[in-house]
Parts: structure tokens; C-alpha cells; sequence
RNA sequence: GGCCCCAUCGUCUAGCGGUCUAGGACGCUGGCCUCUCACGCCGGAAACAUGGGUUCGAGUCCCAUUGGGGUCACCA
């Protein structure tokens, strides 16, 4: 293959879903596959659309997957666009600028010359004009849409007016598509699309077709619903005299109703992801397979990001829209959880306990780390499981204790007992309070179960919790008793 | 409506004419393990949208139907 270059270009219209970053890792991960370039791109040539502080989201959600582009804004274009930030990436390249409002002048550059070919022309229909045809075409129940009324008017350049595509309406077109193969037309019924508006800019049809010709992109991956415009972007090419790129249209990825992706899916978008606790390799991981598989029969399905890069291919996307399901991605997030080391564990884990507002001293966390981190599927989960061992007063779900034919006198007792056993041991470690709670179990005549369940609500309050002997060992001797002593308290007034 | 795209378990998928009485994963479910919850292990239910071709043979190729989706802007 000749040399890759791939680029994501958002426009900075909102919060990009994890759908549109799918697109960015697709693109991402075939340049990386074949040695080449990934590049970012900001497609706000309708500024009024253009939301603050939407580049920089993309910039740092990018980041946060681990993904560089090679070329993209530079600081000092971000800045002429009044969207730069402290700490913004100073990424850059040779093909800059890589904000398409910076590049205005030779989008009409290009219309011009698209013009003097022949190719487009000038129009000076108003909107109205435009509505009043649409409407009558409608009443004639004809396909909507400009009739090339200015096509052989000359109009002049001085007075506003949008540059025209002639769109030949009896001609046949096809590419090869990247995922799809080929795509035919039988004959073109667009209409005379708009490349250049009125106020200068360009439409994404030319700016487009400009850009990653200028920008040397050798595949564009997008989603399908650029399938239908793709003939206009053909025509520009061939107008041109370039060779257009290989291109590739990716299905959708719909939320769990079957319609698309929304903030009302969940985690859609890789902050909601972050916020709840997903680690990012993980999503990285789940997302690449919503279309698509290694294929060659390999079930294989968690993929360090080497393996992703080594592994992918266009063959291997399915053309078919896919379904974003969350639950599965939680199961692999679990995973990912667990094959954490330690250490690990601990420092992503801060931040959640941070603001859950639980604080454990270090070492009693380091302590319980483990046993927490093969019960949770996100991080997020983490401080309730663990709020048991902060220094402050416990509310207790009581009623859980009583289970299996266990009173208030039999549970009082079961307390009572295991206190007074718990007091005796010599050190208060894992297997000696196994065996001390054990016997108590025994000699009063219960099953294991019921019995530790009302020690697992007296001390940490709650029915689900790490292992009890070992969350009763990093609590420790003093804190144990005081609970269960509390406990016995409370049973008592009830 | 015109044009274009799509179609294997609920979901993500394997399958690129015979090895498919269709495999894996999530989820669901029965069981084991077990101090709760998880993890882990064993088992189960669950799919080739329909109809025509082509072929000795079709989940795999072709066509139609049906059903989804996209698109027809001075938005991307």
C-alpha cells in the first residue's frame, strides 16, 4: 500500500459520541498499521454552528484514549481562533493550517478555478427565488431542488452570490468503496450543489475535497451518511484533475432502542465514559469491535492497542449499523479492572475516592485494593465499597441481619460472642479471626452464612462487601469491636 | 417519493460453496465453588428475514420481496 495518511475531521459542533471518536480510532489505527500518518482536522466552516470549547474537547478526549495526532492545529491557529487553553497541544505540521476557517483563501482559489474550467458557475438566486421553486416543484411532485437557472447567465462577480457544482443529471458514477466495494449510480440526481456561500465560505463538499487533497489523504473513513454526497466530492476531483483517495464509508452505531447514538444512551460520550468509572483502553478496546472483527476465525476479542494496530483492516469492517451496548462494555471494563497490577488499580482509583469524598488512609486502601478490584466493573464502584473503613459513623441496614430464621436475640448473641471471642485472639490476623468467627458460628449453632451476615452489616454496615475477614483485619482490632459493640446496642432498643 | 446502503442468536460477531445437526463473547439461565458480592469452572435456551434461481451441493453466489437506515440545504 502506498503511503497512509488518515484524518478525523470533526466539525466542533457539540460533544463528539463515541460513534464519531470510533471513526477517529478507525482512521487512527490503519495509519498506524501501515507506518503512516493520522491527522486532525477542524471542519468549522459554518461558524455559527461552531460551539466554544468543542475543539478542545476533541483535543483531550483524544488524549485521554492515548492518541497523538501526527499533524493538526498548532497552538498559534488555535489561538487566532480565540479557542486556544492553558496546556493546549501544540501539534502543527506541513500542511497547516489545519482549522478550515484559516483556510479560506484558497478554497476560492479554487472555486475560481473550478470556474474558469467550466466546471461551476456563479448564481445569484435568492433564497426566496430558491423557496419558490421548491415549493412549485413540490406542488408538481418533482424531485425538489435547484434547476440551474444561473447556469448560462454569466453572473457577475461583484454582487453576492453563492459558486455552483453542475452536476451532469444523466451521467453514471461509481467508486470503490472501502468497506462497501463498488457503489453505482445509475445516474446523478443531485442538483447543482452550492461549493462556495455567499459570505466567502465554503460548503463541505469543496473544502472537503480541497483538504485532503492538499493534505495528501490517501484514505478517508466516514460514516455512511456521506455515502449519498460522495458522487459531488467524484465530480470535484475530476473537475480538478486529482486522483481522489481511497474512500470508506463506516455503518452507524445506534443505542440500544435501534435509533441513534444520544447523551440519552449512557455513557455517549467518552467523558460520560470517564466519568463512570471505564478505563480507556478498555473502551478503546469495545469500541473497535462495534464493526468490526480480525476475522480469519479468531474469537479473539480483548486487543492491547499494538494488537488493534497490528490486526486491523478495512476487510475486517462489517458494513452493517451496529449496536452500542453498554453492558457488554462494562464486562470488559471489569476485566480490564482486574488484569490491572495493584499499584495501578490504586492510582486510577484516587481520583473516584476523591470525589466520592471518602478518605482511607493509603496503606489500609493499598490493604483492601485487591479485594476490591475483582468486585467492580467501574470505578465508580470503588468508594462504596470501601466507605466502610473511613473514621466516621456507620449507618447500618439492619434489617439485612436477619436472615435464615436469625432474631434480634440470636443476632444480639452471635454479636456478643464473636466480640468476645475477637477480644481473645492473639493477633488480629485474616485466619485467626476465620477461625475464631467460625467457631462462634458452630458452637451457637448457626450456619456460616446467616451468622457472618449479621457481623458483616454490625461492622460495615452493609450486606456487600469484600471478604469479611480480611475487611475486619485492615479495619482492625479496635474499630471491629467498637462496631460490634455499637450494634449490640442498637438491637437492643429494638 | 427518487436514489443509495444494509440484513447470522436479544447484542457484538465467526463463516469468504461441502469440514454448519452454524462456532465464540456479552446478557439470560441451571449447577459447582462460597462468609455477602464478585471471580472462576461445568451445562442450557437462543440466529442464517422471506421467496425464487445458479450449483451435484448454499448462511456463503445472483435476482426479487420484506424490513431497517441514509440522503435529497448557502449544515456538517
Amino acid at each position: 500500500m502506498s503511503h497512509v495518511r488518515t484524518r478525523f475531521a470533526p466539525s466542533p459542533t457539540g460533544f463528539q459520541h463515541l460513534g464519531g471518536f470510533r471513526t477517529a480510532f478507525f482512521a487512527w489505527l490503519l495509519a498506524k498499521r501501515h507506518g503512516g500518518e493520522f491527522l486532525l482536522r477542524i471542519e468549522d466552516t459554518d461558524r455559527e454552528r461552531s460551539v466554544p470549547g468543542a475543539i478542545r474537547f476533541i483535543l483531550e478526549e483524544l488524549a485521554w484514549f492515548g492518541i497523538q495526532p501526527d499533524e493538526g492545529p498548532s497552538k498559534a491557529e488555535l489561538e487566532q481562533i480565540g479557542e486556544s487553553w492553558e496546556g493546549a497541544p501544540d501539534i502543527g505540521g506541513p500542511c497547516g493550517p489545519y482549522i478550515q476557517s484559516l483556510r479560506m483563501v484558497r478554497y476560492r482559489e479554487v472555486a475560481e478555478e473550478l470556474i474558469a474550467k467550466g466546471f461551476a458557475y456563479r448564481c445569484d438566486c435568492t433564497p426566496q427565488m430558491l423557496e419558490r421553486e421548491r415549493n412549485e416543484q413540490m406542488a408538481r411532485k418533482e424531485l425538489p431542488g435547484y434547476s440551474g437557472y444561473c447556469r448560462t447567465r454569466n453572473v457577475s462577480a461583484d454582487a453576492p452570490h453563492v459558486v455552483r457544482l453542475k452536476i451532469p443529471q444523466k451521467r453514471a458514477i461509481s467508486f470503490n468503496d472501502g468497506v462497501r466495494g463498488k457503489v453505482t449510480w445509475e445516474q446523478i440526481q443531485l442538483r447543482d450543489t452550492v461549493l462556495l456561500k455567499s459570505d466567502g465560505s465554503p460548503t463541505y463538499h469543496l473544502a472537503v475535497v480541497v483538504d485532503d487533497h492538499d493534505m495528501k489523504i490517501s484514505h478517508v473513513l466516514r460514516g455512511v451518511e456521506w455515502l449519498s454526497s460522495t458522487p459531488i466530492h467524484l465530480l470535484v476531483y475530476e473537475a480538478l484533475g486529482w486522483e481522489p483517495p481511497i474512500i470508506a464509508h463506516f455503518p452507524v452505531v445506534n443505542g440500544p432502542d435501534g435509533k441513534k447514538l444520544s447523551k440519552r444512551t449512557g455513557a455517549a460520550t467518552s467523558r460520560d465514559a470517564r466519568e463512570k468509572g471505564f478505563l480507556p483502553e478498555a473502551v478503546l478496546n469495545f469500541v473497535s469491535l462495534i464493526g468490526w472483527a480480525p476475522g480469519e476465525g479468531s474469537d479473539q476479542e480483548i486487543f492491547t492497542r499494538d494488537e488493534l494496530i497490528s490486526k486491523f483492516s478495512l476487510e475486517g469492517i462489517n458494513p452493517a449499523s451496529g449496536v452500542f451496548d453498554m453492558i457488554k462494555m462494562e464486562w470488559m471494563n471489569g476485566l480490564y479492572i482486574r488484569n490491572l497490577d495493584t499499584a495501578d488499580f490504586i492510582k486510577r482509583t484516587a481520583p473516584f475516592l476523591k470525589a466520592a469524598e471518602v478518605v482511607i488512609p493509603d496503606e489500609m486502601f493499598a490493604a483492601i485494593a485487591p479485594l476490591v478490584q475483582e468486585r467492580v466493573k467501574l470505578l465508580t464502584e470503588v468508594p462504596p465499597m470501601v466507605e466502610f473503613l473511613m473514621d466516621k459513623p456507620l449507618e447500618r441496614q439492619i434489617d439485612a441481619m436477619f436472615q435464615k430464621g436469625i432474631d434480634v436475640a440470636k443476632a444480639s448473641e452471635i454479636l456478643t460472642r464473636s466480640k468476645a471471642c475477637l477480644e481473645q485472639l492473639k493477633e488480629f490476623s485474616v485466619t485467626q479471626i476465620d477461625q475464631a468467627l467460625r467457631g462462634v458460628a458452630v458452637e451457637l449453632g448457626f450456619k456460616p452464612g446467616p451468622a457472618f451476615a449479621v457481623l458483616r452489616v454490625a461492622v460495615t454496615g452493609k450486606t456487600v462487601t469484600p471478604p469479611l475477614f480480611e475487611s475486619f483485619a485492615v479495619l482492625g482490632r479496635d474499630r471491629v469491636l467498637s462496631r460490634i459493640a455499637e450494634a449490640i446496642v442498637l438491637l437492643k432498643v429494638m
